[in-house]
DNA sequence: GTCTATAGACGGATAGAC
DNA sequence: GTCTATCCGTCTATAGAC
């Protein structure tokens, strides 16, 4: 990731590729500020061009928020086709949620992004059609395939303790939002230190486990 | 809470305790369509009155999320206090989490708003100190008094996994939100039918439990 | 592909009459 | 206590030059 894919005869240290660095920069403040509060303004000014070069980009500010999260909500979407022709068993339940984990920590700053932008997802106002919407009814399948259909409240309630419980967990004990600059502190001093990727893997895993053993 | 506190001579069927319905009416909009999507202007218009009559209670739009938040994150500080001065024993943190889910279930309008504007709680711009930030650090006192000071990561993770799939959990079975009007659906399919408070109140202890059994 | 300049709307907040 | 009227800032988005 780090070695230049071909050749790399950078002018001044950046290449071509502004609309990658825009969806960079773009998710990390909408991410660690929201997306209502953060302009386009700053947006463009922290990559040095203006406003108007982001719009030669893309359409709209709500399209570089879609441009992002269309990757996400495709892996969602496969995991959930996935669970949906598996049979109803506690094998497929692990299965299920160790595949969930690796989503969520591949994507943590997307995930961090939905979970600090969640009015976003749940209001969508005068024909405003962002593809977050898409959100909940994905996490309500993934718990439709955890506790089954027609389930007794507490297989629900447990379930949504796990897909939430793992989400959580996930966000806070990965660092990937600390940029560039912001080396050390920045993290909750409760979280520290952080446990690497795959400690946390497996200890977030064994909790879901935990969670829904005994559900349907 | 349906009867009037005396007598109830009310002109048009409201009273003249503005200054409570700006809040309700407020903090349901906040949490619905998030704090920066909501204008004073809409509030005003859902009241049927003008902006310049909410100056008149509240000097500032954050100073209305500042007048609810606030005995919220009283009960959280008194909360702490209580569990720092417990030893750090399974029962402390058994009646901690007990206490912790009644305060939730109780503020759960409170806590939704709080949850669908993380943004807010994570990042404060220039001069403006709304209380949220106290909220994260409020969540890390009373991690590290479940999980003990300098405990391994695996108590730390269950820890927040417990605290946030409670919170999660008793969010999003709770229809607090639903205001007078929409009575039947606005709930994601997954979580009908809802249990109630009791029933809720001890699944989500026993799933606490669960998570923070054999941890120090 | 990126810039300057600007349109057009809407936001929070205040002054002062009633 | 509530209203009308208004100020001033910022925002998204676009037009058109280079």
């Amino acid at each position: 990731m780090e070695a230049a894919t071909h050749g790399g005869h950078d002018a001044h240290g950046r290449r071509g590729d502004t609309r990658a660095r825009i969806q960079q920069v773009a998710l990390e403040l909408f991410a660690e500020q929201g997306y209502e509060r953060t302009s386009l303004r700053e947006i463009a000014e922290r990559l040095g061009v203006t406003k108007a070069a982001l719009y030669y980009h893309f359409k709209s500010k709500e399209d570089i928020v879609n441009s992002f999260t269309e990757d996400y909500f495709a892996q969602l979407d496969e995991l959930i086709a996935w669970g949906q022709g598996q049979p109803g068993t506690a094998r497929t339940t692990h299965e299920l949620l160790e595949r969930y984990i690796g989503i969520v920590l591949d994507g943590s700053e997307v995930f961090r992004f939905l979970h600090r932008n969640q009015a976003m997802v749940h209001s969508t106002q005068e024909g405003k059609a962002h593809r977050f919407e898409e959100f909940r009814p994905k996490m309500d399948a993934l718990l439709e395939i955890i506790a089954g259909p027609d389930a007794p409240a507490r297989s629900r309630v447990r379930a949504t303790a796990a897909l939430f419980g793992v989400s959580a967990s996930c966000m806070f004990f990965t660092p990937e939002s600390l940029g560039p600059d912001s080396d050390a502190k920045d993290i909750t001093p409760a979280l520290q230190p952080l446990p690497d990727r795959d400690e946390l893997r497996k200890i977030v895993l064994e909790l879901a486990d935990d969670l829904t053993r005994d559900i349907a």
